[in-house]
Parts: structure tokens; sequence; C-alpha cells
DNA sequence: GTTTAGATTGTACTTATTACAATATTGTAG
DNA sequence: CTACAATATTGTAATAAGTACAATCTAAAC
């Protein structure tokens, strides 16, 4: 897999890199379809399409990844309704709409200062979650 | 057991007539559980501690009874990082610091005018959750 | 006192996730 | 290039939280 693993995913890669993570294939593909499909998928979603391509993968791998870019910094972990987790790319921070209809999650931009407080009433604040729930745009036409 | 429903936790009674919800024994216990202890406690901690006085009490009837609590309004479920819910009387809206070492969910008031929108970019909001995650005072200390 | 609707119980099952041990891969030093 | 150590991947088994469902029980209405 060598020949494909390199020069491929640069930027992640780099990214990678730069969080003292190594760039293993498995890795790059889990990240690369992450940042690609930016419809906040769960582990099983990100196991089901990447074993297409690499029919030998493991969920194991998929979990275990996941855990490591969440603890990186590099993604968040998003809890609905439901029990399963879903993972966003955590850059510029935004509020999430899930559908209790169709299950998406819709990013949304939230103009208010809540994301620049770093403590409140004396607990320091590591990560601020905001999750609108209700019926989206497309489900409310129907 | 009719002699001790009666009469007792009359403003529990009164909450869930209202709601069209038959005030039973065991699902005034449970509520009365979550309205006393405002530790926002998991399913588990709920049925462990009614279990004490009411040792027939079954799993099955504590998540029954706050899956409906739910669904009328009467509680909000809260998700952490972690996979268990933990519920959560949903009286004024308010938003909530989950400690990542200590595991507690804090009440804590949110001045901004956030929790009145009703739509957001064209989607329909039925509830908003805030939701801070780190290290709480108590855990600080230490 | 009988009936009936609804509540409770216990067991079996499902789903998401983690633990762990065996194997494979990679990067580095000789 | 080869051997070695470190780390990643894999697959299976286990766990944890919650749900489905059928049997039993309760209460209150007639």
């Amino acid at each position: 897999m060598t020949d494909r693993h390199y020069g491929v995913h640069g930027e992640f890669r780099d990214l990678l890199c730069s969080k003292n993570i190594k760039p293993s294939y498995q890795r790059l593909l889990i990240l690369e379809y992450i940042m690609k499909n930016k419809n906040h998928p769960s582990a099983e979603i990100i196991f089901k399409n990447i074993s297409r391509s690499v029919p030998t993968l493991s969920r194991t791998t998929v979990y275990n990844n996941l855990n490591i870019f969440v603890r990186k910094g590099i993604l968040s972990s998003i809890k609905t309704n439901k029990s399963e987790t879903r993972y966003d790319i955590r850059e510029i921070p935004h509020a999430h709409f899930y559908c209790l209809q169709c299950k998406r999650i819709i990013d949304v931009d939230l103009k208010i200062p809540l994301y620049r407080k770093n403590s409140i009433q004396g607990h320091k604040i590591g990560e601020v979650q905001v999750q609108f729930r209700g019926t989206c745009r497309n489900c409310l036409k129907k």
C-alpha cells in the first residue's frame, strides 16, 4: 500500500503530523472521509463507506482512530437523541441543528459571544456545544 | 400500596394529571426522585435508589416512564461524552456544565436570547441544548 | 364483583462501543 | 538491505445502555 500511501492526501498528512499522529493509511482514509463528506457521519457510516475500497477494514480501527482524533482536537463528537455518536470537524465554532425526522445534522452559524468564554461560574470550559432539535426545512415541506 | 399511594406527592400527582398521565405508584416515585434530587441522574441511578424502597422495581419501568416524561415535556434528556442518558427537569431554560472529571452536570444560567427563537435558517426549533464541557470548580482545586 | 385498560415486571434481544490478544506494518539503526 | 522496536490494524469476545415483548398485576368504572 506504500505506493498509494505516499503523495496522496497531502493536506491531511500534514494535519496529522502537526498533531503528532502517524499518518497511516486507514487513518488518512478515515480523516479524508470526514473532511470531504461534511455530513456528520457515524462510525458505522464511515466504516461502511471506506470498507468498499478497503474490504479488510475493521470497525475497531474506525473507532480507535475517531477516538484519537477527538482526543487530539481534530474532531468533536456530537450526541443526539439517538444512541450513536456522530463526528464533526472541529474548526470555527458553530452550532448544530438536529432533525428529529430525517436525522440530519446541519451546521448553523450563531452570532453570539458564547464561544469566547473560557470559564463560567468558576468552571473551566474546554468546549461548548449548542444543539437545536426539531424539524428541518426539508422535512417541514412534507 | 393504595394507602401510601393516595394523599402523598400531591404536587407531582397534579403535574402528571395535568399532562394526562396516570399517577401510578412507581411513576410517582420516579418523578419525585428526579424532582427532589436535582443532580441530573441516569436511569441506572434512579433504578438503584428507588429499588431500595421498592425491591420489585424493574429497570424497564424506569426506562418506560422516563421516556413518557420526555415525550410529554416534563423532562429533557441530556447526552454527555459518555453513552448513558441523564435526565433533567424541563422548567425555565438553562444550560449545562458537564465536568469531564467528576461527571457532574451543573445547571448554568445563560443570559442570551437563544431560547426564545422558534426557528433558525428555516428549521423549526423544538428544543435548544447548550452544554459546556470541561473541569468544574471543585475538580479545579485538586 | 367483574371487566377492562393500562402499568409493571422479567427475559431476551439489539445496538453502539470497548477490551484485548494476535498479526501486520512502518520507520530507524546497524 | 535486514533486523528490530514501536505502533497500527484486525477480529473476536465482552460490556453497557436501552428496547421489544409477552405475561402478570392493579385500579377504578360499571
